[in-house]
DNA sequence: TAGATTGTTAATCGATTAACAATC
DNA sequence: TAGATTGTTAATCGATTAACAATC
C-alpha cells in the first residue's frame, strides 16, 4: 500500500469519510441556530453513533483541537469537512446517456453545493443531439473524447444502459477523464489512475428489501 | 447484538452484500454468453478482487457447493443473489417530494428489476397535486399517512428538501412505513424497527473529488 | 476545585487474506 | 494420476470501542 499523500488531514478511513456529509449538514443547522461549539456527545446522540467515534472523526477534521468542557468549534469543523470532501472547488463534468436518469441528473440542481458542474451531455440518439436540457447542450457521442480533451474535463457521469457503459467509459478515459461516476449496473475496467465511483441504487434497494423481509435485525451494523 | 434470523443464507457482511449486485450483472452476462460454470478466479480477475474473497462470497450465496475444477453453477448464483437481495418479490412504495429529483425517479424505469414499484407521489405544492407523472398520481402531502395505511405501503422514498425531511419521515412512519429511502442530505430520527437507507450522492462526489485532487492513491481500499 | 469534555493508548471485534487440505 | 479449483482453519489487518490521563 502506498503512503498517504501529505496534506492537511491525518489518514481518514473510508467509513469515516462516509459519515462526513451527514456531520456537515448537522453542523450547518447547528450553526444556523447560533451554536458556536458542538460536543462529540451531543452529535453522537443525534446520529446514534458512539461518542468516541464522533470525537475521533471531529478531531481528524478540525484544524484546532476540541476544547474540554466546550466541544469543537463548529465553523472549524464545517471548513474542515468542506475542504476535506473537496466541496470547496468547482469541478466541470460531462454526462453521457440522456435517458430518463440522465435527463434527471441534468435537471437536478442539487450538485452545486458539492462543487459539481455538468457542462455538457452526450447521446448516441440523433434525435436528441442538438437539443439542450437545462441549458446544457446534447452532443453526439462520437465527440466524447474530443470534447473532454478540449475542455479539459476530468469527471464523467455515465448514465447509459449497462451494455454500452464500458464503451463509453473507454471513450471518456481516452479523452483524459480521471474520475467516473457510474450509474450503470456493471463493473467498469479502467486504467490504474482512473477512479470509478459506482452509484449503486441496487444496493440501497436490496438493503431496504431485506429489512422488510425481516432478515435485518433492527440493531445497527447487524449482519445481514 | 441480536442473532441472525434463521434462513437460507449464512451470515453475510454488509460489505459482501454490497458486492452482490455487481456479481449479479456479471453472472447474467456470463449466462447470456452460454457459460454454465464460473470460477472464483475468473470473477476475481474481472472485478479486481482477491480470488478467495469471491470464493467466500459465492459459497455463501450458492445453494450447492462449487465444483472443484469447474467453479460455481451460474444459475444457482443468480438465483441465490436475487433471492438474497430480495429482488424476486415486488414491493410497492410511495415517493414524497416531486421536485427535480422526485420527478426523475418517477420517470425512471430502472427500479423494476429490483422489485421496487412506486405507486403514488406526494407533494405539498397545490399546483402539482392532481396531476400525474409517468402514470403515477401526485397527491397532497397531508394524505401521506392515510394512503400508506390504506394501501399497506411499507417503503417510502424521500426526495423533499432537507428542512422538510424529518416531518415527511414522521408522516410516513405514522402511516406504517418500515423502510425509508432517503435522498435528503440529513439524518432522520426513526423508531427502532424502521430502516433508513441514505442515498448519499455527496459521498460519491466527495470520493471523486478527492481522487482528482490527488489525495487518493490509485490502489484499492486506500486510506483517504 | 470539580466536572465536563477532549486526546491517547491499548483492547476488542470483524473482515480480509493466507495456508493448506479436500475433491472432482 | 495430476492439476485445477473449492472449502476450512488460522493469521493478519484495520476500524471501533474501552480505559484513563490531560485540560479547560
Amino acid at each position: 500500500m502506498a503512503e498517504q499523500t501529505g496534506g492537511r488531514f491525518p489518514p481518514i478511513s473510508v467509513q469515516a469519510l462516509q459519515r462526513m456529509p451527514a456531520y456537515l449538514s448537522y453542523l450547518q443547522t447547528q450553526k444556523d441556530e447560533g451554536a458556536v461549539f458542538l460536543s462529540a456527545a451531543k452529535a453522537a446522540q443525534h446520529f446514534g453513533l458512539s461518542e468516541i467515534q464522533v470525537r475521533k472523526d471531529f478531531s481528524a477534521i478540525s484544524l484546532t483541537p476540541g476544547k474540554p468542557k466546550a466541544g469543537f468549534a463548529i465553523v472549524e469543523l464545517i471548513d474542515g469537512i468542506e475542504t476535506f470532501l473537496g466541496f470547496r472547488n468547482s469541478k466541470d463534468a460531462i454526462l453521457v446517456g440522456v435517458g430518463s436518469l440522465g435527463k434527471a441528473l441534468l435537471n437536478y440542481g442539487g450538485f452545486k453545493p458539492y462543487g459539481l458542474n455538468i457542462v455538457a451531455a452526450f447521446d448516441s440518439n440523433p434525435e436528441l443531439t442538438g437539443k439542450s436540457i437545462n441549458g446544457k447542450a446534447i452532443l453526439s457521442s462520437d465527440k466524447i473524447s474530443d470534447t473532454c480533451r478540449r475542455l479539459n474535463i476530468h469527471i464523467g457521469v455515465i448514465t447509459v444502459p449497462a451494455k454500452q457503459a464500458q464503451l463509453v467509459c473507454d471513450q471518456l478515459v481516452a479523452g483524459g477523464v480521471k474520475a467516473l461516476w457510474n450509474f450503470a449496473p456493471v463493473h467498469l475496467s479502467v486504467p490504474e489512475n482512473v477512479l470509478v465511483q459506482n452509484e449503486n441504487m441496487a444496493v440501497s434497494l436490496a438493503i431496504l428489501s431485506r429489512h422488510l423481509e425481516g432478515a435485518l435485525d433492527s440493531a445497527k451494523g447487524e449482519k445481514v
